[in-house]
DNA sequence: TCTTTAGATTAGGCACATCTAATTCAGAAA
DNA sequence: TTTCTGAATTAGATGTGCCTAATCTAAAGA
């Protein structure tokens, strides 16, 4: 059959791993509170300039990853929630099993996750997943994605909003900073650790709380910088919401 | 203090995977002969244009990586060598890690260790050598060079390349064409079989080779396609040879 | 309402690794 | 020795993702 009429060029969606970046720190960003992500913010946390982000926005809005109005903030399309937790699923069993099977520290698995996440196949992820008995919980506590993009996250609540008296379990730790993780290890401050909290020391100061359960509990003053950075659930039972 | 004079730049060695990829290649075609590769053999292997290995030379070139003069062959220089063991070394400790730890087959490790290759850290590297028993050869056969790049290659000779009577074990398997790699599987003819070479049919026909010892041996016609991809280490003990 | 300003976008470039097309070279053939 | 030919190199261009500098805009303050 003879080619007629005008030749017509198909853009191929290019999955590289700078897109999988963008939309998988855009998917974080909403993961625990509602706001959308600015371009100035995706700009830090990717560390590249305001202007490569503003780029970077307009072609993953070609390729239908995000919704993008100029000068507003950047919300993930249908499909880039799917590519976004994906990344996701593929970063958090990276980092159970770097931990699980390789003895990897709490604090040193995150950047190893972040150079694999891109690299590695989807059969290699599911293979580790098997291997792993399909966790559903990382070591920081962040839910895992199924496969198929359902993810379900727990009902917490970051320590440093938290009033006197209340009491629940750790059930997230942030990853972001490595240093922390090491300070809250040697403090025996580990997920799933019963918490309650004390009180706040005047002036805006640290938080008070207690860790452990029973005779076994020690008392901290917990800085600002760290009760941003554990969530509690409420030991009092609540519904669990769910994302698809 | 005032800056003064004249500002430098200092030119800093990028190892970017294509580098990496350039140089892997290179070693592995002298690996088991001593031609030195040419610039268009390298572009097939890399599936590149010539044109885009002579100026990517030109690159490693400044960088001390190959030795090269215009329209000659390439070879490494010491540092590239040191480089490209240290991916051999990655390569075949992933390929030797998905076979015993996830349960890949035998055809399947090639490409996702190419993957995984130029992303694992040198201490997931370690890792998984420690969690292996820091094996010494891969699944194929081929030796993983230690992390001080010193490595001993066995005294292999290509099957194509060995007369009738000659008896030894496969020693080596060469692991780029995974449907090879499952005809193999599929006839039983796996790494460490004892081999003697029966004879040749007439006219280049495939080589007569009976596979097995004892009782339990079987006899097969292998067409060149693949008696050039097995290596056999005579029976006849001999002097290992060593590369640093 | 007008002005200010922080944040977002566009303009213009760069580095990397690739391509096609044009050119040059080394070694074999005449 | 000269000619030819295939391999190797250079020239010029592309796509991606980043940068700085310049410009624009939306929303807050006067």
């Amino acid at each position: 059959m003879k080619p007629h009429g005008k030749v017509e060029f198909v853009k191929v969606v290019t999955k590289s791993s700078t897109v999988e970046d963008y939309v998988k720190v855009i998917y974080a960003f909403t993961e625990w509170q509602d706001k959308a992500i600015t371009s100035s913010q995706l700009a830090v946390r990717l560390g590249v300039a305001n202007s490569s982000v503003s780029e970077m926005v307009r072609k993953l809005k070609e390729q239908g990853l995000v919704h993008h109005q100029p000068y507003s903030a950047i919300k993930l399309t249908e499909r880039g929630t799917v590519l976004a937790l994906a990344m996701v699923r593929r970063h958090r069993l990276l980092e159970t099993y770097l931990m699980r099977e390789l003895g990897y520290g709490w604090d040193e698995v995150h950047d190893e996750a972040e150079l694999l996440e891109h690299a590695v196949s989807d059969k290699f992820i599911e293979r580790m997943s098997s291997k792993l008995g399909h966790p559903q919980r990382d070591p920081h506590g962040d839910p895992i994605p199924a496969p198929d993009g359902t993810i379900s996250l727990p009902d917490a609540t970051l320590l440093s909003l938290l009033d006197a008296g209340h009491r629940g379990k750790i059930t997230r730790i942030s990853d972001d900073n490595p240093e922390l993780l090491r300070y809250l290890a040697h403090q025996d401050i580990t997920l799933d650790a019963d918490i309650e909290v004390l009180g706040q020391r005047p002036f805006g100061g640290s938080l008070m709380v207690r860790i452990g359960s029973g005779t076994d509990t020690a008392d901290f003053d917990v800085p600002e910088e760290v009760s941003s950075a554990l969530w509690v659930e409420s030991t009092h039972p609540h519904a669990d919401c769910t994302l698809t």
